[in-house]
Formats: structure tokens, sequence, C-alpha cells
RNA sequence: GGCCGGAUGGCAGAGUGGUUAUGCAGAGGACUGCAAAUCCUUGCACGUCGGUUCGAUUCCGGCUCCGGCCUCCA
């Protein structure tokens, strides 16, 4: 089954035809570096890191570019009203950035351009924009003509009659045409500002993301992805940027847009109190769990964010990790299960159909707990261990994820050490048929949140 | 106002023109000193009104409801 995805800009799945067949290039639209990433940030890394994983297990090589913007208005704002500089607010941001997403085990992209560190990229290509009669220059900024390019609108379908009579676009007085937009724009002495042809000035929003893509992934390349709220206006102006500069059918061949994120059943805003950023979630959650949540509903559709959801991602990682567990001594056998893999590659392959795979692995997941012979569960433990490398979960071992790993309060109220002593006394117990000691233990130990699985091979425990 | 997407069983969430999604929760059973885990069995569905069709949850149209975008929010 070939690769097929969901294309913003023919809407129908098609098939995926690379411009190189043994080279993949991708872009993903990353963050604006002046606060904690918050859970609907983290929804397109997910989606795009397990994109890229499926891309890497079945093309020889992958480019995968994500921009980190470290200026924008926003952080102006943000070093203004903190005192703080603003290279320490994007530094520390990007660092924690990392941080969160590494948390997620999101792979980190093959290349991450700064926007600062590409200027003269950016002033090269408005030049070009400029020669070619794309863009003016008007009260010391530069703009974009939308009237100079004939299919403007095409992502997102809308047309320049359509827009105007939305009746929201703000008319700035050195506009020729409402839906024009910004390229370059003047600074003054106390913002961020770099020398132009156009005086001292900073870059639009959209321009970044057609320079860098441009620098490190050529003027054309496969798969441009990003949240949907991208694209209309900044996917459909990087559009506007990239081919009037590079010329007609440049660009990205794939548009790939996740849907939207909601908290409980409403858009998440600072003010409904219902925003929660990835580090405080992974104070209360596993990476993992969190992870697996964000994939647990397909890309394309809107994500609802709740307790319980987070809640059932973490019981099917308790399902796969104990299945994993029950075969830890046996080794695993990745060349025997190919063919028990390719369902979830098939329902990757599908628009990246993760909820299916995740449906492939919980069968998976069934019959290697039913496995009688060695063989099988070598097939079918590295089967479910090379999905969960694909999906990017069940990346540590069981008795990390038993032992804590994958509770909900990582540190409990008693240590392993002496979790170990209380197991050993009951144990003790048991074996001398002393059933209300040994009761009275797993009382104790439960009431603590630590369970017990008495088995052919001992006792486990986990924490709840 | 314009444009776009969605509506599936108690919950989450895939998919399909006629045949079990899957998981959790529920019911019954096996196993267990008791449990847990695991296994077996099982109930529960496709917003509404029309149309196309031998047959529609699946295609088409109307309606209702929900969500989002409309110049710098993933």
């Amino acid at each position: 089954m070939a690769l097929c995805v969901y294309n913003t800009l023919t809407r129908t799945k098609d098939t995926f035809v690379p411009l190189e067949p043994d080279h993949i290039r991708m872009y993903v639209c990353g963050p604006t570096v002046y606060d904690r990433a918050h859970i609907g940030n983290a929804r397109p890394v997910v989606v795009f890191d397990t994109l890229y994983r499926l891309l890497k297990c079945l093309y020889p090589r992958v480019t995968y570019a994500r921009n980190i913007t470290d200026v924008d208005d926003k952080i102006n704002a943000r070093a203004k009203e903190s005192g703080r500089t603003i290279r320490d607010i994007t530094e520390e941001t990007t660092a924690h950035y990392h941080e969160d997403m590494d948390a997620l085990n999101a792979l980190r992209p093959d290349v991450e351009p700064r926007a600062t560190e590409h200027i003269a990229e950016m002033i090269a290509l408005i030049s070009v924009l400029i020669d070619k009669g794309h863009a003016y220059t008007a009260d010391g900024h530069v703009l974009f003509s939308v009237a100079s390019m004939a299919d403007y609108g095409a992502l997102s379908r809308r047309s320049q009659d359509e827009m105007i009579a939305g009746a929201r676009v703000e008319v700035a007085p050195y506009k020729k045409d409402p839906g024009d937009f910004v390229l370059w724009k003047p600074s003054s002495d106390d913002l961020p500002g770099w020398d132009s042809p156009w005086g001292r000035g900073r870059p639009g929003w959209h321009i970044e993301c057609s320079a860098m893509s441009g620098k490190y992934l050529g003027e054309s390349f496969d798969i441009h992805g990003g949240g949907q709220d991208l694209v209309f206006p900044h996917h459909e102006n990087e559009i506007a940027q990239s081919t009037c500069a590079h010329g007609p059918g440049t660009f990205a061949r794939y548009w790939m847009h996740n849907g939207y994120l909601m908290v409980e059943g409403e858009k998440m805003s600072k003010s409904l109190g219902n925003f929660f950023t990835v580090h405080d979630l992974l104070a209360k959650a596993p990476g993992e769990a969190i992870r697996l949540t964000l994939l647990a509903t397909h890309y394309h559709q809107p994500l609802n964010w709740t307790d319980e959801g987070l809640l059932q991602a973490r019981q099917t990682l308790d399902r796969f990790y104990t299945a994993l567990s029950r075969v830890s001594e046996v080794p695993a056998d990745d060349d025997g299960a190919e063919a028990v893999l390719q369902p979830v590659l098939d329902a990757l392959q599908d628009d990246l159909n993760t909820p299916a795979a995740i449906a492939v692995m919980h069968d998976i997941a069934g019959r290697l707990n039913k496995a009688e012979t060695r063989g099988e569960q070598a097939i079918l433990k590295s089967a479910l261990q090379q999905a969960g490398g694909l999906l990017g979960i069940l990346a540590m071992t069981p008795e990390a994820w038993r032992r804590g790993a994958g509770s909900a309060t990582k540190e409990g109220a008693v240590n392993d050490a002496e979790i170990d002593a209380l197991v050993a006394a009951r144990t003790a117990a048991r074996a001398g048929r002393n059933f209300a000691e040994a009761d009275r233990l797993r009382k104790e130990l439960s009431s603590n949140g630590i369970l017990l699985e008495d088995g052919p091979n001992g006792t486990l425990w986990r924490r709840e």
C-alpha cells in the first residue's frame, strides 16, 4: 500500500509521490518563542513527528525542517513588560520548548533554523519580489501585492471579493489593496531591527518560512505542515511569496494541516482557565500518555482534550507495557515480525490513521498475551515494539513504566526500597499462609498507590 | 455576512453502499488464598428530513446543532 495524505491544496486524499524517490523533504511551522508551549502547540509537533517517523521507515532519506520564530511583536511585548532582554526570552523559551517536546518523544528536526539568523535570505527574497513586481514599498514598509498574483487564495479557497465582503480586513492607509500583507516593516530604535534597502526594520510574519524553507529544502519540496489555523493567512501568504519569487509550480506539493484542539469541549483560552502548558501536564502525566492522547484522534479531526482521554491513554499504555513485561526475557524477532507489523504500516500510510494503528496494536498485544510459543512471542513482541517506535511510544522498559514513569505522581509517598521490603514481608507471610498479614500489607501498599500483582515468577508492583 | 470542517453505541474513537472496528466502562465466566493482570462470552450505534439505489450509517440535497477561520493564534 502506498502512502496517501489528505492534501489541503486539492481537498482530497492524494497518493504521495515524492519529488525525489529517495529523499523526502518536509517543512513544519514551528514555535514563536515567547512562552511555554501549550498542549495545542504540541499537537502538530507530535502529529508531524509521527509522520517523520513513518517517512524515515519508508524512504532512505528524509530532511525535516522546523523553524524557530525568534523575532516577533509578541516577543517584543513580553520583553517590554518583563524587563528582560529579547535574547534572554527567546533562548530560554527555545530551551524549554526542546525539553517539553523531547519529553513527548518528538524527534528533533534535521534542521531548526532561526528567523534572526536568516534576515539576509529574507531581504534577498523580498528584493526578488520587488523586482518581479509582486511587492512595493510604502511608508517605510514593503508590502506584497495580492493583485499581482492571479491565483492568490487557492489554498484557503477564498477570493479577494469574499475577503473584502468579510469586512474585517485592516485597511492601512499605505496599502494599495486591503489584502496586501507586510513583508518588511520599520523598527523604532527600541525594537529589534536590521539594516535593509528599505531602512532599519524587521521582517513580516510570513517571509521567514518562505526564506528558510527555500534555503534548506529548495524551491520545491514535498510536504508542508502545520495547524489548520495557519491555512489562512500564513500558508496562503507563504505560497504567494515563494511561488511569485521562484515561479509557478514551485514550493510545497502536499499541504497537511492538523485539526484544532479544544479542552473539555471548549476552546482553550487563558480567560476560561483551561489553558495547559505541556510543562504543567508533564508534572501530572507521563509524556508518552500525553503523546498517545494526541494520537488517539485522527490528526485531521478536532481533538477534545479531557482528563478522561488522558486516563484512557495511560490505561492503553499499561496494557501494552504489561504485554511486553510478560515476555521481557524473550528476545524480539525483528525479521519475523514484518507481516504482523504490516497492518500498522497500512493504517499509518492511509493518511496517518493513528487510531486505526493503535487498534492494530491492541490486536497484537492481545495475541502476544495469548501466544504460547517463544517463537510467536518473539515475533509479536517485536511487532508491538516496532509499532510503538513508529508512534513514538513504548520507548522505556516495562519495569520503568510500572515503577513510576507511567504513574500520575511519579514519586510516591514511599520509595522503591521500602516497597520492595514490604513486598518481601508479604511474600513471607503468604509462604506461611498468614493471609491476614498478607492482605494487611497489600492494603497498606494500596493506600500508598502501590498495586501488587502476584504471578508465577513472584510479585510485581506498580504505581497507580 | 463570507468560507471551511464535524455530528457514530454509556464514554473515547476508526471505518464501510449489503458482513465484528478497537479501547474503556457494564454484565456473565475461567484463573487467583484474596486480588490484580490475562483469557473467554456478551449487551449497546451511526443528528434530522427527503432523494438516488434491490439495499445507505456510508452517496446527493435541505434542515438543526457544534466548532473554527476571515491579515500576523498550532
